[in-house]
DNA sequence: TATTGATGCGGGAACGTTCCCGCACAAGAC
DNA sequence: GTCTTGTGCGGGAACGTTCCCGCATCAATA
C-alpha cells in the first residue's frame, strides 16, 4: 500500500483504520483515514473479493427468445422481471450481471459468478445442464425442481388458466379461444395443457392459434385469425405478449365490440392495458413478486450453502377491468 | 492447486497445460487436462482478475426516472438501449452490471468496475460528479463532453427536432404542438429549445404541454389536453414516451382523424407504432446504434487507457408512416 | 519492584492465479 | 568426451487485500 508508506504506517494499520476494525489510537486512525482521502485511495475490489472468497455477483440470463439474444427486454414482463430482480439482488448485497442466452460460453467463464439465474428456460435447456455440470448454482423455474444445486420460483399455471377461463365464462363466454406463442417455455406448455383440460371439462371444442414468433405483428395477425374462425369465439385468452391496445384495434377492425361480442383477457404486464379503449382485462404473472420471492430464496440458499433444492409457487393475479361499454 | 497434487504435477505445469501455454510434453499436458476435467476443476475467476489487474466489468446506470429506480426498463427506448449495450459489451469482452440510480453507494463500492455508463443523466448529475471524483471512467451523453475521464455518445437533438417539425409542416401542419416530459434530461431540455427556435423561425406561437410524470396515463392526458386547446393544433410532436396506439385512441376519442385533422409524430421505439390504426410515424433515437457506437468508443478509450475525452454524435431516424387514411 | 493485563501497532501468511526465471536432462555439434 | 543448444518442468514471487498472531509499551496491581 502506498498509503501506508505515505502515512508512515503499516498496511495492516491502514487497513484496520479504513475498515473501522482493530485496536487503534484515534490519532493514528485519523491520520490513516486522512491520507487515504487525500491520495484518493480506493481499495481494490478484486483483491477484497479474493480474500473474502466470494464476489457477490449473480448472472442473469433469459432462456426464451434465444434467437434474437436481447429481444426479451422488449417484453414488458421481462423488462419488469429484470428490473425487479436487479433491485432485489442489490438489496441483498449482490449485483446482477447481464448475460446472453445460449450455452455456457467462454465469454463469461472468467466471471466470478456465485449463481446464475435462468429466467424462462426452454425445455431441457442446455444452459441449465451446463451450469449444473459445472457445479454453479442455478436459479430458474419449476422445471429444475428437485435437482441438486438448483432452486426455483414459478407461477401456478393451472390455477391461473382456470381462473382466467372461468372469468371469461362468467362473463358469458362459452367458446373461449387461446392465442399462444409457439414456444417450449414451461408456462406456455402448461397453459396449453390447462386450456385443453378446461375445454374437456366444459365440453367445449379447443380453439388454439399458435403465434410463430414474438412481436406485435404476428400476435395481431393471430388474433385476427382467431376472431375470424367459424364459429366465431366469444372469448379470447391472449397469452402471447402484444400491446393490449393493438388487440383492441384488431377486434374493432373486424367490427367486434369488446366485451359485448367477445370477452378478452391478455396475459400482459403492459400498463397500456388500463388505458386502452376499452380497458383490457389482464392476467399478471407478477414479475416483481417473482423476483422478490425468488431472490430471497436464492440468497438464503446461497448463504446456507445448501445444495438441498428449494422452490416457491406463486399465484397469478387477474386484473378484471370494467369495460366502459365504449361505443364502437 | 489440488489438481496439481492429484496429477503429481506442479501448479505451474497445470496452469500452463490448461491455458495452452508454456513448453509441455503432450503426455503431461494431456494428463493435467484430464485430471482437471475429472475433478470438475474450474479456475477461480477472482484470482485471475487480480492477477490480470482488470475485471472486465462495466457498471450501467440510468439517471432518469431516479424516483422509481428501475422503472426505466418499462420504456422501450431504455429496454432496447440496455439490451444493446449489454450485447455490445459482451462482444467486446466486457460484462455489464446493473446498478441502481442515485449517488455512488457503498453497495457497489466493492465491485471491480472499470467504468460506469450513466445513460441519460439528469442535469449536473451528482452520480457523474462522484464517479469522476473517484477517478472511475464515466461514459454518458454530451453533457459530460470535455471532462477528463469522461466519454460520451449522443443524438443530434437540434437536427432531429427540426426534421420532425419540418416533416409535420410538409404534411400541412402549421401549428404543431409539443408534448414533453417535465425532466432535466439533456435531450428534453434541448428539444424544448429546438422547438422554440423552430416556432420563432416560422412565426408560430409555441404550444407546449408538459407531462409531470412518466407513464401512459399522464402522457395520454397531456395529449388530450394539447388537442383540446384553442386554437386546436394541427400537428403533434409527442416526445414523452407512451404507447403509440394509445395516442391514436386519444385522438379518436376527441373525434379527430389522423392525419387528416392532426398529423402526429411520436418519439418512440415502440414496435406497436407500426401496427397501430392508423400506423404512427415515429422518431427513433436509435438506441441500438447508440449502444454500439458508444461501446466501441468506451472500449477503445479503456484499452488506450486514455483520459483524453472522446465523443460521437449520431442523428436520429424519422420513420414516416403512410397513414392508411383509415375511416374513423 | 516484579507480575499481570490491556493497549497499540506491525510482520507475515493466505486467498488462487499467472509469469518470470532457473535447473535438470537429453540431443546434437565439434 | 566436452560444449552448446534446446526441451520439459517446477520454484517462487507477485497481484492487493484481510486476519491471525506476536511483540513491544505502559498502567495497574500485588
Amino acid at each position: 500500500m502506498d498509503v501506508a508508506r505515505e502515512a508512515g504506517l503499516s498496511k495492516t494499520t491502514v487497513s484496520a483504520a479504513l475498515n473501522g476494525t482493530g485496536r487503534l489510537s484515534p490519532a493514528v486512525r485519523q491520520k490513516a483515514v486522512e491520507t487515504a482521502r487525500r491520495m484518493g485511495y480506493r481499495p481494490n475490489a478484486t483483491a477484497r473479493q479474493l480474500r473474502a472468497g466470494r464476489a457477490r455477483l449473480i448472472g442473469y440470463v433469459v432462456g426464451e427468445f434465444a434467437g434474437e439474444p436481447w429481444a426479451y427486454l422488449d417484453s414488458p414482463y421481462f423488462a419488469r422481471l429484470t428490473g425487479a430482480t436487479s433491485a432485489a439482488a442489490l438489496r441483498h448485497g449482490y449485483a446482477l450481471v447481464m448475460l446472453p442466452a445460449g450455452t455456457l460460453q467462454r465469454e463469461w467463464a472468467d466471471l466470478p459468478l456465485e449463481a446464475v439465474i435462468v429466467a424462462d428456460p426452454v425445455q431441457d435447456d442446455p444452459l441449465v445442464e451446463d451450469l449444473l455440470a459445472a457445479r454453479i448454482p442455478v436459479f430458474s423455474d419449476a422445471s429444475v425442481a428437485g435437482r441438486t444445486g438448483a432452486h426455483w420460483v414459478d407461477i401456478d399455471t393451472d390455477a391461473a388458466v382456470r381462473e382466467s377461463l372461468d372469468h371469461l365464462r362468467a362473463g358469458g363466454a362459452r367458446r373461449p379461444a387461446l392465442v399462444l406463442p409457439d414456444s417450449t417455455t414451461r408456462f406456455h406448455r402448461e397453459t396449453l395443457a390447462a386450456y385443453r383440460a378446461w375445454c374437456a371439462r366444459h365440453g367445449t371444442p379447443e380453439r388454439v392459434t399458435l403465434v410463430p414468433t414474438p412481436g406485435n405483428g404476428p400476435v395481431v395477425r393471430a388474433v385476427e385469425q382467431a376472431l375470424t374462425a367459424d364459429p366465431r369465439p366469444d372469448g379470447l385468452f391472449v397469452v402471447a405478449e402484444a400491446s393490449p391496445p393493438l388487440v383492441m384495434d384488431a377486434a374493432r377492425r373486424l367490427g367486434l365490440a369488446v366485451p359485448a361480442d367477445v370477452r378478452v383477457i391478455c396475459v400482459s404486464e403492459d400498463e397500456s392495458a388500463a388505458h386502452a379503449d376499452p380497458p383490457v382485462s389482464t392476467l399478471s404473472l407478477r414479475p416483481a413478486d417473482v423476483a422478490e420471492e425468488g431472490m430471497s430464496l436464492l440468497v438464503s440458499a446461497l448463504e446456507a450453502d445448501g445444495d438441498t433444492p428449494q422452490g416457491v409457487l406463486l399465484t397469478a393475479r387477474l386484473r378484471a377491468r370494467k369495460s366502459s361499454m365504449h361505443r364502437n
